[in-house]
DNA sequence: TAGCCTGTTAGCTATTTAGCTAAATAGCTA
DNA sequence: TAGCTATTTAGCTAAATAGCTAACAGGCTA
């Protein structure tokens, strides 16, 4: 689980997790979004990959990542669960 | 958003929030709980309250924190929202 | 007011993080 | 197989993080 916020820490990996629940993308189309290297963007796939939230497919000569939601969903609601914050955004029915 | 998240970061922290969730607690009493001085305690505060998850009183001679819920409710809901996650465990009805 | 709590700030160290460029690896294609 | 493309690994630097001890500050109380 601390593995997961670590993860999350860290906005350009919230964004890939953002990008990537519109679809799998290679990591050449997702470092290509953002400003920064593609090593840079590689080590941030690493700990995504590391924490269990997406996961990689060798496509040929490329990659496709896809985000694990069933990982991110657990972490959150998880958390959210031990913290008694309610998981309904309204109804409020506990 | 990232300064709460960066927050929830670490492990104590985290467990700091927890502690509090059930009820208010002074700055000596939450640092007897964890196994570090209480300067680094003092350091994780800080992290929490400029994230504004916590809220410092001051009471006499000691500080009393408390949980700042709507602030980590609307983070994790937000996000939560963001990642397309169902607020609702279960009944999924979109 | 002198001393005692409680908690934070100062100042230090070791480790981790995030970024970069250059080089290596792996797969495709001509 | 030579070369091209896609991505990672290696190796570096700068900055941030988390921990510590020692010292300081604010508020009680004898």
């Amino acid at each position: 689980m601390n593995v997961i916020f670590e993860a999350l820490a860290h906005p350009t990996r919230r964004a890939i997790l953002e990008m990537l629940k519109g679809g799998s993308r290679t990591a050449g189309e997702i470092a290509d979004a953002f400003d920064v290297s593609k090593p840079t963007m590689s080590g941030h796939f690493h700990k995504l990959k590391e924490a269990g939230l997406i996961h990689a497919d060798q496509r040929g000569n490329s990659i496709l990542y896809s985000i694990n939601m069933s990982v991110l969903e657990e972490a959150l609601l998880g958390f959210m669960g031990k913290m008694g914050v309610s998981a309904r955004t309204e109804g409020e029915a506990t």
